[in-house]
DNA sequence: CGTTGATCCTGGGCGC
DNA sequence: TGCGCCCAGGATCAAC
């Protein structure tokens, strides 16, 4: 479940091998993921080079010749630069340079969906058991990457310019509970199941609270954990649960920092008191009952 | 109009 | 040991 922190994650361990490499050669697995046909795909990025990486909310955006290359990695996306001289195995790497760090670069196989073979013989993969991720094609106009994302995503909380006034404008009237609220993209851009409830933790907020009846002082406190904790995962390379890596195939490190994901019934860090769960908006959600009011 | 719920998909975990 | 069941969830779309 890639959200804003293992995108970003991915972004960066992909931005020293891929801008000026050139793509060869395409291949292809289950095409349901392909929101584009496949041979406008095939015509768009062959012999094209890449040029920059951008994020937008969990949306990768490839800067190609004369195209945007769109990948979402759904829940359970992998995108991975490997190197098909250098032997790797469906499980566990030993990292090549320190020999200890867990990696995992899986080999292709019936579930890698996008293969771009570039032209200093690397291969960029994409990898999605579950086939929730997306890969489409824009114009690179700024027209036309605006267009389709203006009425998807919200603001990015990590953009210098993002201002409180624009949170409380989005959140501030809805009467669905404020973690429903959160995981709306058009509200704020790129939070998922795991940093919304990181950040209503961090916030002291219970997820079941009606967005429009918090308090001004708690929708401030909001606003800063959601970035506070979108920053402090990309710091930590992301949260590996099950199927995150980065492009190198390395887990991420955030998964030791969680606060209430995935710790129901374990101690509050802060209070020591157990962590619940509950089903809220059709999602697992986490909370402390002492610390989150 | 705003919000809720079903849908897609597969691996893994669990119970029997 | 093995089978079958069910769950996880991002975005989208239908329905209330």
């Amino acid at each position: 479940m890639p959200e804003l922190p293992e995108v970003e994650t991915i972004r960066r361990s992909l931005l020293p091998h891929l801008p000026g490499r050139c793509v060869v050669e395409v291949r292809y697995g289950d095409p349901k993921i392909l929101k584009v046909p496949r041979h406008e795909l095939t015509a768009a990025v062959t012999g094209s080079r890449f040029q920059d990486i951008h994020r937008r909310g969990k949306y990768l955006l490839f800067r190609l010749d004369r195209h945007h290359l769109v990948i979402h990695l759904g829940m359970s996306g992998q995108l991975t630069l490997r190197d098909p001289r250098l032997e790797d195995s469906p499980g566990f790497l030993r990292h090549p340079v320190t020999g200890l760090q867990k990696s995992r670069q899986h080999p292709p196989d019936r579930h890698t969906h996008l293969q771009l073979t570039l032209d200093d013989g690397r291969v960029l993969c994409l990898r999605d058991p579950r086939k929730f991720g997306k890969v489409l094609l824009l114009d690179p106009t700024e027209q036309a990457v605006k267009e389709f994302f203006e009425p998807r995503l919200g603001p990015e909380p990590l953009d210098a310019d993002y201002r409180l006034e624009v949170f409380l404008q989005r959140l501030g009237q809805r009467r669905a509970p404020v973690k429903s609220v959160l995981l709306d993209q058009r509200v704020v851009a790129g939070v998922g199941n795991i940093y919304a409830d990181e950040a209503l933790f961090e916030a002291g907020i219970r997820p079941t609270r009606r967005a429009h009846r918090l308090r001004r002082h708690e929708k401030v406190r909001l606003f800063e954990a959601v970035r506070q904790v979108l920053e402090r995962g990309i710091r930590f390379g992301g949260t590996t649960l099950r199927d995150y890596v980065d492009s190198d195939g390395r887990e991420g490190g955030f998964q030791e920092e969680l606060q209430v994901y995935g710790r129901a019934g374990e101690p509050c860090r802060r209070c020591g008191k157990e962590v619940v769960r509950i089903f809220l908006a059709q999602r697992g959600t986490h909370f402390c009952p002492t610390c989150q009011v």
